[in-house]
RNA sequence: CGCGGGGUAGAGCAGUUGGUAGCUCGUCGGGCUCAUAACCCGGAGGUCGUAGGUUCAAGUCCUUCCCCCGCAACCA
């Protein structure tokens, strides 16, 4: 027997800091449909998923709720898998990277790397800030303005010690690779943004150790370093497989992937670090990278304050899983955005799902019940509207096949849809219940409805990849068994005459729009006031408002203030935020870069006098040195801002005390 | 002038190499009664962001400007 081809598609592995919300569904959802869609093309596939475990922000997450990193990601992860299995995702293996095999063969990469001088120690100076237990680099806290990029207080000077990866190193033959290979990276207009911002102008070699936590995949041979997530997290889809083990079957038989399947913000990891690193290693590279758009929320950024987290696991309870998969797999178009509503998902389920497909297979097998005692009825001549309706179920799986060799799934179940329309007319024009009517009739009704159960099972089987429950309740309806259900039979006239057809339960149940959309408002207006409840009572307040420790009057003498006179300003076209504003203090003259462009116009400040912090450490921003830092007042949300000033009229220089 | 994407009917989107502006939902009207008040047909609704230009002809090519969204950089 001819060996099967090979498919490997893999999704990221999903960090487990909080459950999975829809945009992973989705993600996941669209890959399961790909590797079944192979699969029943013949191919061999082996579909990976999983969750990537490590890092300093788990290891925080799990303190903060006392109990070990292990634990805290095995409870998150095991909802990762009843996910999963609740959205009937085919996975054939779910990689951890705690998985010991994992730690073991990055260990090994990571070695390999060290040994041949892709990956190199370097030294360099950072800062460290005592309340984040975090290291920052020199570039990190420079762009912060001299403080914590995390919490924006003080950062303690320390030597640190990192391995660097050698990125810089491969970045030609990375650049010729996607040159040679214009699918590599999907859609392709991704391809020019990463040429565009990271491969063209250079790439820094990059840091892949860290010493400020211990969650992580210790470096074999300097312990005081665990691996960071790039070789740790990226490698997982060689280690899932058995690389660098005895037994690496795995590895031969399906590397390289045939497509990665990764949102769009991470893109730029799977396209050049990715890449990179298996450059280093000597391995082929992935045959492809795709990266989806995002499901974005239609009343703005998902919040839990808002009340619109939108649960994957709620809408499968409440509209079957088929429907939320049809829903993810028709909206979101391909390479670009789709918008989640409650209004679209229940628009969609009702308009496609049960007026078109489900009132369809409804009314046929209703009139095979009531024409021929639910007995399927051989087809005799065919009509022109006959040839019509054949040619075209004839033609789908064609058509269905090249929109899924380009991963246009929405388009490919727009294909399948266009016959369910067809179909409707279909019977809109012979008019069964006139045919019923008279002995001619009913021979050519015979034609009729078999040329509708027909189309039905055709559009069951093609849409398997894509529903998992709702073709075989096709198939039960209209009697539809064996092999007849399967892809090899999508020819037409598989289905049998004599076959007993039977009613049963309407495949979507119509939904009321306006009540469901009055019962969501009330859900989300519920969930709102729960998560506002919640948030007072924990008193977990955001770290800004939170009261900083005391500090002793020597601490407060350290910082120099002083009225300054703004005598010029004007906008850092480059930049979204910054102004730069050229102020007086005294008898000197500095210039001093502030991110308040958005509530002020250089014209508003020119005059003024502001509140300086003269004595803080330059910094670049944008390319300007900003010497000291202008005072003002904001809400935490930054809608609010005013720039600190006196009341009365006083002379530029004074110390502020 | 950092990189890229986008601005087309009330909403969401298509519009290949320039040649009478389409689709889905909604809306209005009609038809049908097999069906999950579903289905089918038709109408209304767009100066295709703006201002110019090339052309016999531009949503489609060129240029100006204005908005929106990612990424990058940065709220000292």
């Amino acid at each position: 027997m001819e060996e099967k081809k090979t498919f490997y598609i893999t999704t990221p592995i999903y960090y487990p800091s909080a459950d999975l919300h829809i945009g992973h569904a989705y993600c996941t959802v669209a890959t399961d449909a790909i590797a079944r869609y192979k699969r029943q093309h013949g191919y061999d596939v082996f579909f990976l998923t999983g969750s990537d475990e490590h890092g300093q922000k788990i290891e925080r997450k799990a303190k903060a709720q006392g109990v070990t990193p292990q634990q805290y990601v095995d409870k998150i992860v095991g909802g990762f898998k009843e996910l999963w299995k609740l959205l009937d995702i085919s996975y054939d293996k779910f990689i951890r990277t705690t998985d010991d095999y994992h730690v073991k063969a990055v260990q090994k990469i990571f070695k390999q790397l060290y040994d041949q001088g892709d990956i190199y120690k370097s030294k360099y100076t950072g800062h460290y800030c005592t309340p984040c237990e975090s290291f920052w680099l020199d570039r990190q806290v420079e762009e912060a303005g001299g403080v914590c990029p995390d919490c924006g207080g003080p950062v303690e000077l320390v030597e640190e010690e990192s391995y660097f990866f050698r990125l810089s190193k491969y970045a030609d033959r990375l650049i010729q690779y996607i040159n040679d290979n214009p699918t590599f990276i999907q859609p392709v207009s991704r391809t020019n943004e990463m040429l565009q911002n990271f491969l063209l102008p250079g790439l820094e070699d990059l840091c892949v150790s860290r010493t400020s936590f211990k969650w992580g995949i210790p470096v074999t041979f300097d312990e005081k370093h665990v691996v960071y997530v790039w070789i740790d997290a990226l490698s997982n889809y060689i280690t899932a497989l058995g690389w660098g083990r005895d037994d690496d079957s795995l590895y031969q038989k399906y590397w390289p992937a045939d497509v990665h399947i990764v949102g769009k913000e991470i893109v730029r990891f799977h396209t050049i670090i990715w890449p990179i690193m298996l450059m280093a290693l000597g391995l082929p590279l992935p045959k492809q990278v795709f990266g989806h758009g995002w499901l974005v929320l239609d009343g703005g950024k998902m919040s839990k304050s808002k009340g619109n987290v939108v649960d994957p696991v709620a809408l499968c309870e409440r509209y079957g899983v088929d429907a939320i998969r049809y829903f993810l797999l028709r909206e979101v178009p391909f390479g670009s955005d789709g918008t989640f509503s409650n209004e679209a998902l229940i628009t969609r389920i009702n308009s496609d799902l049960a007026n078109d497909l489900g009132n369809l297979l409804s009314r046929t097998v209703a009139m095979i019940g009531k024409y021929f005692d639910g007995m399927l009825p051989a087809p005799g001549e065919r009509t022109s509207e006959d040839d019509e309706l054949i040619a075209l179920a004839s033609e789908l799986p064609g058509k269905v096949d090249a929109q899924m060799s380009e991963l246009h799934i929405p388009d490919a179940l727009a294909e399948i849809w266009k016959l369910v329309g067809a179909c409707n007319k279909y019977i809109d024009v012979t008019m069964p219940w006139t045919l019923a009517k008279t002995d001619e009739g009913k021979e050519r009704l015979k034609s009729v409805l078999y040329n509708l159960a027909e189309c039905l099972r055709i559009i069951g089987v093609l849409l398997k990849p894509f529903l998992t429950a709702t073709p075989q309740k096709m198939f039960d309806q209209l009697g539809a068994k064996g092999e007849t259900t399967e892809y090899a039979a999508v020819a037409w006239g598989g289905s049998i005459p004599g076959t007993k057809v039977e009613k049963g339960e309407a495949l979507f149940p119509r939904i009321d729009i306006p009540k469901e959309l009055a019962y969501l408002a009330e859900q989300t207006e519920r969930k709102r006031a729960a998560a506002a409840a919640a948030e007072s009572k924990e008193a977990e307040a955001p770290d800004e408002d939170a009261p900083l420790p005391e500090i002793e009057f020597e601490d407060f003498e350290k910082i120099d203030l002083r009225l300054a006179k703004v005598i010029a300003c004007e906008e850092i076209k480059r930049s979204k935020k910054l102004l730069k504003l050229t102020v007086e203090v005294g008898t000197e003259t500095r210039t001093v870069v502030s991110g308040i462009k958005k509530w002020y116009a250089p014209e508003d400040l020119v005059g003024k006098t502001v509140v300086l912090v003269a004595n803080l450490k330059p910094a670049k921003l944008c390319g300007i040195e900003s010497r000291g830092m202008i005072l003002c007042a904001s809400d935490s949300d930054d809608v609010n801002l005013s720039a600190l000033t006196t009341l009365e009229s006083m002379e530029s220089g004074l110390k502020v005390r």
